[in-house]
RNA sequence: GUGGCUGUAGCUCAAUCGGUUAGAGCACCGGUCUGUGGCACCGGGGGUUGCGGGUUCAAUUCCCGUCAGCCACCCCA
């Protein structure tokens, strides 16, 4: 006897299934829109996949184990490697820029939470071969077409945006030494749910003046504006491309959404410049997408040298969202048309009209017993069947 | 992995101080109503109170363990 699915899985009943239906045709819809093309592949792969470069710390949190074959396999927590290996194997024979898509369950075994199960299907829209910025601004604005495509507006959710480059610079004038670096991402990226004399604890450990600590604490509200007055040399031109950057996602319509914010660093793995995440105003959720550029990260692999970006978009939060916001309006299939005749009529005659019926492309449901019109009537209202249908008693074609 | 809170029917909840065969609404099934749109009325199935142990004459109730869920941490998808 088993109560339910194993922790941290779902169990997709109609109702939950026609909601990651919806959540995943919008998906395709709109990646279809931007020219993204969609792949997939294989939901298991060699746990050296994972472990090579994300460090062994991934490994406590991957479902893995030894196949029948002594291989050591792991199921996938994440798209990145997969898509970069396929990549790297075709990079001279495929069309530049690569722009692709996949919508993968992916597993991760760790404690479940609100918002974060074992399993979840992300989005992941990811372009190779294209280093101009450009390319950044088409990515956000596909992630933010969804947004709107759900029915989510500037005032339901906020891109924060930032870049790696931006920020390492920008610290590096308020006296962060490259040593203190990653120690100071890590206090940034813990900014909002820390309080506030515990990190200026921990900054002024990292050598930082009051005044830097200060600037620092204060982060969030730093504009390009301010960046820009104390960087100099080749990170000024970074600071000028963030800004075509922002030209750019107003010229595809998204602008609206958007607001730079150093202090979202995403983790502290594989970017390389400009990063995002999206969250819904309120708060109250977790982020519902995330990414960025990776341009080194398929090099690092053993692939081609490309340039890369891309962003994930699990189904979990997203989902969450809709519902709380009223936007979830999946609803499981329902009949075209409910079959109905007098309880005298031999259930042959029914069975003929509803197979000419599907053979016509309609879908049908009839009651499997004979049963009063009454009886037969309130079986199709509980259907949602669209449409009711009484067999004549006299011809037999009638509808 | 660590800590806190919580587990009664498919769902939302009730059950006095520990006291008889653990109740209700919704949902589901059957029936009545030949007419009003997912109506009304009648009836029914479904719970070894998450599981295991302990205390007690007696445990849904108190204690311990375990499993599960929620929240925070960790970490990220």
């Amino acid at each position: 006897m088993f109560k339910g699915a194993l922790p941290g899985f779902r169990d997709f009943y109609p109702q939950e299934l026609a909601e990651r239906a919806y959540i995943m045709s919008t998906w395709r819809e709109v990646a279809r829109r931007y020219a993204f093309v969609e792949y997939d592949g294989p939901p298991l792969e060699p746990l050296e996949l994972y472990t090579r470069k994300s460090g062994d710390e991934i490994v406590g949190q991957l479902y893995s184990f030894v196949d029948k074959g002594e291989r050591e396999v792991a199921l996938r927590p994440e798209m990145t490697p997969t898509v970069a290996r396929m990549v790297a194997a075709r990079a001279n024979a495929l069309r530049k820029p690569v722009r692709w898509f996949s919508m993968p369950q992916l597993f991760r075994y760790e404690r479940q939470q609100k918002g974060r199960l074992r399993e979840h299907y992300q989005l992941n829209v990811d372009l190779f071969g294209a280093s101009e910025v450009a390319a950044d601004a088409e990515l956000l604005a596909v992630a933010l077409d969804i947004m709107r495509a759900f029915g989510l507006t500037p005032d339901d959710i906020v891109a924060r945006v930032s870049d790696r480059r931006i920020l390492t610079a920008y610290l590096a004038s308020l006296g962060v030494t490259a040593g203190g670096m990653d120690a100071a991402y890590g206090v940034i990226d813990k900014l909002e749910r820390t309080p506030r004399d515990v990190s200026a604890e921990r900054l002024a450990a990292l050598g930082l003046a009051p005044s830097a600590v200060e600037a620092v604490l204060g982060i969030q509200a730093a504009t390009l504006a301010d960046v820009a007055r104390v960087v100099t040399g080749a990170d000024a031109a970074v600071v000028e491309e963030f800004a075509q950057y922002q030209r750019y996602l107003e010229a595809l319509g998204v602008g609206a959404y958007v607001r730079f914010d150093l202090s979202i660093v995403r983790g502290l793995a594989y970017y390389t410049g400009i990063v995002f995440e999206l969250f819904d105003r309120s708060g109250e959720f977790r982020a519902v997408a995330g990414g960025g550029r990776y341009d080194t990260l398929l090099a690092s692999l053993g692939g081609a040298d490309l340039p890369a970006l891309g962003f994930g978009m699990g189904d979990v939060v997203l989902g969450e969202l809709l519902r709380a916001r009223g936007l979830m309006k999946a609803v499981p299939e329902r009949a075209d048309v409910w079959l109905a005749a007098a309880e005298t009529e031999p259930l042959e005659r029914v069975m003929r009209e509803a197979a000419a019926r599907r053979g016509a492309g309609q879908s049908v449901e009839y009651a499997l017993r004979p049963q009063s019109l009454s009886k037969q009537k309130k079986a199709a209202q509980a259907s949602g069947a669209q449409e009711f249908v009484t067999l004549s008693t006299d011809d037999g074609r009638n509808g």
